[in-house]
DNA sequence: GATGAATGAGGGTTCATTCAT
DNA sequence: TATGAATGAACCCTCATTCAT
């Protein structure tokens, strides 16, 4: 208590920028906005620090609200990690059953789930959300688990039959992407990646890559 | 499991001898013998808990050595981290280098660059590199640069100017692939990552997809 | 157990109202009444794990009201704690003063001691208090004081002119017991404590042993 | 490490007494020198304020020594307490098996036992430690048990053929303490308990209580 | 060089207490 | 008066790093 001043020192990370501390806050946040802040805050820390590196104390700090206060809302750090990972890909889930289109063409298929992949998960937080599943999956087989069954199953068991039949029909020169549809969305994979790590050395433009990358998939069949 | 034991008391007194099996023995190993028995453990313990909640006391344990020894070769944790990380990149670096090739055909090219891949890093510990690069990388910018620098930016220049030569020719159906030759290791990285996290759920064979990435490459140009 | 649910994130939305589960009705219940089951219920909660290791939120949870209420009640959790075992201890020290019979034997009187001893305390919640101030006293000194002042003190002085009248009357065969009027419920402590510690690995017959221990004290001086 | 000044701080209690920090230590004490004094601290820590409020930094500060050096000794707070507890009994054990003589008289049997248990208990650290079982052990059932079995069975099963024997050759009035023979410490632990509790307030001579009480046990056959 | 006991800052988590509603 | 979300000090435990031997 009286040492107060002296203890609140303590050297402050760039992470702290936005506390808000010292401010009576107890402003009447519904439950939700403040799940939602906390949310977001544990998104900014965990993807900029890694899993273990992230300090909860920071993430309060960032939401504007007490450590403490973290844990009305959350059991553990384990479970803000896991509930922050589902609550940014559960929304993208709806999208995906949009998909669910039987008679496409699968050129037209392939160009919308780019689309989406561009618009929906590379242009937003979302492609934090890939990196730290990507990142931190192996620790949390419950996340990874999670991941494929809710999106990875979910979007090959719509592509493939579609894909089956386009080679049946002909479209497609060969069936190696019917067998591997992984192979659409690897392009998406290496433009987070390549963004997160390498952009700062050599800038990628990974919309006109996933472009290119469309061009390969159907070569010589009309764009 | 067995690291896990560790947990209980380390008991300090005689016993202590006996907390060090697994080890190597105590013949007088040259110091370059242990650094690498260092490196090794390292590698181990760092892909299979990530930087952070990697303990160095298992990785000594794992060498067979004292904890304090590791500090004779290593600066710190990160210097560990950041050397292990190099001494597993640098071995490919010539490999790499027996790809530049002036005059080859680009689709020889790609088979040997793909084959590499999958020979020189999927099939070995390289992958956990790989993977560790793309996990720790945005917190360990010295690195990421390392490894742009020393293997993606002189693949690309290798790769670039034979694909540019190939689109000239009319060897290839269009330019995509020489703007953005990333596309071509872009399963690589899919297949490493879906080992790492999908493969429990569903198995991926990834040498079969790599040659099914190739008849995308060239569809249509013969096998 | 069902305290131990409560370690799972207490949730703050609207399933709240659920979480009073067990809770008395929320009927106007008067003040005493609300003082009285807060009181009730820290008995539970203070004898099954120590002061220290009490919750006040168990304690609110099962007195059926929220935390804060227990603040209007007791200045905190030490006064909750000292006024609980007050309102225990009081209702006894009635019965005390019924044994303040200036000329009874001092057979009978011991008698009557250890059987209010067997059916006020030991029977009862009671010596749930007896152990806690046992257990708690050294760090609540106000309430040494006051069970030594309100009950040891004042039985001792009951006890003792009658117990040294019967010794110069030759009732007993010598004036250990006057001098040591503590050895008369020595058994009933040892009762309670083995009752809370060792009935588990062998069961005490306590109202049996007190008719032993009568049978010692009067040894050979008829029944 | 700039903060050191102001870190140092921080009221200390006054079990910080012994507190030796800022003088490198690291002397040549044996590591069971070093267990033993951590063992010494904890006593005294745990003693004086209960189980959950003792605070290891305290115990570490008692002992001169750094908080995380305890773990390298005990596994948790838990261990350091029970192993605590089990190191002040046991060499009490061997006192115990001395009792172990089948012809001797029950007076002289109850004479030694009331003399080990002042000498060897009441008169050392050995009541705090019976208080601490009294008052955590039903926290402890581990302890409880093991103090059931290693001291109270035992003692038991060597006193009771003896007072067995005794009732039937008629050396004891009656077959009460045979029965019984709890009822022969009874007036130990009020003398521990009354000790800690009410000593402030009225001075207990318990070695002369204990006198008293065998003469009790033993009335009218002879002192 | 090698060791491993010792250090102590750091961080996750708990819970008594406060206070806006 | 009653509530219970919010607070933040306190405390257990971990582990990178040091250094006497």
């Amino acid at each position: 208590m009286a040492l107060r001043g002296a203890r609140a020192v303590r050297k402050v990370g760039a992470s702290a920028v936005a506390a808000r501390d010292g401010a009576r806050r107890r402003r009447a946040a519904s439950p939700q906005a403040r799940r939602d802040a906390i949310l977001a805050a544990a998104l900014d820390e965990f993807s900029g620090r890694g899993y273990a590196a992230a300090r909860l104390d920071d993430v309060a700090k960032r939401a504007g609200i007490a450590k403490g206060t973290i844990y009305l809302y959350f059991a553990d750090k384990e479970a803000l990690f896991q509930e922050m990972v589902r609550s940014m890909v559960n929304p993208i889930l709806g999208t995906l059953e949009a998909l669910r289109e039987v008679d496409i063409p699968a050129r037209m298929l392939v160009e919308r789930l780019l689309d989406v992949f561009v618009r929906e998960v590379y242009a937003t937080r979302r492609k934090d959300i890939v990196r730290l599943i990507l990142s931190e999956g192996p620790r949390f087989p419950a996340l990874a688990q999670f991941y494929h069954a809710e999106v990875i199953a979910r979007v090959l068991a719509i592509v493939r039959p579609i894909l089956q039949r386009a080679v049946e029909r002909g479209e497609l020169p060969n069936d190696a992407l019917a067998r591997f549809p992984q192979l659409i969305v690897a392009p998406g994979l290496v433009g987070i990646l390549w963004h997160a790590l390498f952009d700062a050395f050599e800038p990628l433009d990974v919309p006109a890559m996933m472009r290119a990358h469309l061009d390969i998939l159907f070569a010589g069949r009309g764009t």
